[in-house]
DNA sequence: AGCCTTCTCACGGAAAACCGTGAGAGAACT
DNA sequence: AGTTCTCTCACGGTTTTCCGTGAGAAGGCT
């Protein structure tokens, strides 16, 4: 006897959440929790029932707080909620975006119902989905590498990093302040500043110790 | 030909000073650039005269600033100074506090003469360099573990960390806050602190970033 | 010519880390 | 009984990091 899979969905199109929920339906092994039409619903939803949804499917466009604060607000509170997004875009740019915010899937809202009911079951399961037309496009762009159903590459779920950007990621990992770093690379202050910002934004971690552990597992150091 | 290997000699005891000079002027390769009387002149002498002395051998009791305060220095200005401690004590609390202050050879003052030609060549070679006394009371300290001459095995090099250090070091590596570990160990914030500074102490290392870089290394994570 | 990326710098404010120091309670070992 | 270790907490202060945002210069690509 499988255990069932619990799942709320937010979009502010309520005849979209209809339909979804008259897909999801026909399959008994997915339940729906609840719904939400903004982004604040769904913090609230969450915030007061606790994780009461294995999976959320998110659209990304919604009013009062789109689908990017509802996934910061996760990441921030270290909520590991398992996301799907829903999104009329397939530019490769904000899937990369939403992956770095811990979205687990990505599927347009052009895809067929089934393809919904399918990635929530890889994502209950903990793995990535990422409907055919998305891949394609994934693949588009990295050309020549590899992409499995439900996996990336690693280097695709982040920007990469320019020359500075790295100086300043080798020294964190040395133990360097910002001024240390400043007066090593002859730059201002501000600058370095800068440079951590964009490397905590990039590589999607909360602090200097963050960005340590990127540069260990991926052998910048 | 060799390099010659240049020394400073820091004791507030003018007459050991004299002593050490008569004995390393038997050995050509090692020339005394300089001495100090107390704490400070050592580091107003490294600091107006750049590294001007490979070695530097330090008294630990001096008026002033005492050696703990000079090695302090070095450390705190990342400047890489091969230190030898010089010391009449031979407590192996004190020979661990120098270790970790980046000391890289102890020597007591009632070892011979040419200890302190040997320990200077080591050094200068980047090796480690203990005086048989001091080695003999880490054994004792030790019991059952191998001390070569010139290397000692890394646990020495630091105090043991305490299971909460531990946990709390842990966290570290996973970006957590003083904060957010308080709440996941149901402490006060004022008590992780505590735990973080012990850490920063005990490793000898600088911030959240040192703690992780030891944990990677240690395969503590 | 227009766009994009990178590199550079600035400012102000909030949060977190770091520093020093002290101290009580309980367990464990001498 | 005394010492040592660990765990726990406090307080006040300085430094550093983090955050958001904006912007000019240089080079490259279309």
């Amino acid at each position: 006897m499988k255990e069932k899979i619990y799942v709320h969905v937010a979009d502010d199109h309520k005849i979209l959440i209809e339909g979804i929920i008259a897909v999801i339906n026909t399959d008994k092994e997915i339940e729906i929790k609840g719904y939400s039409l903004t982004g604040q619903e769904v913090i609230d939803w969450f915030s007061t029932k606790g994780n009461a949804a294995d999976v959320l499917i998110l659209d990304i466009t919604m009013p009062v707080l789109d689908g990017f604060e509802v996934l910061k607000y996760f990441k921030k509170k270290r909520i590991n909620q398992k996301v799907i997004v829903l999104s009329s875009y397939d530019d490769v740019k904000i899937v990369q975006e939403v992956l770095n915010l811990g979205c687990k899937g990505y599927i347009s809202k052009n895809s067929a119902g089934e393809h919904i009911v399918n990635a929530i079951k890889a994502v209950a399961r903990g793995e990535q989905y990422f409907s055919n037309d998305i891949q394609n496009s994934l693949l588009q762009t990295l050309s020549g590498q590899i992409v499995s159903q439900g996996e990336l590459p690693d280097k695709f779920l982040f920007d990469s990093l320019t020359e500075r950007e790295v100086d300043v990621l080798k020294l964190v990992t040395k133990e360097y302040s910002t001024s240390e770093m400043a007066d090593f690379l002859n730059l201002s202050v501000n600058t370095v500043e800068t440079y951590r910002k964009n490397l905590l934004r990039k590589l999607n971690v909360k602090n200097a110790v963050g960005l340590a552990m990127y540069a260990v597992k991926n052998n910048i150091v």
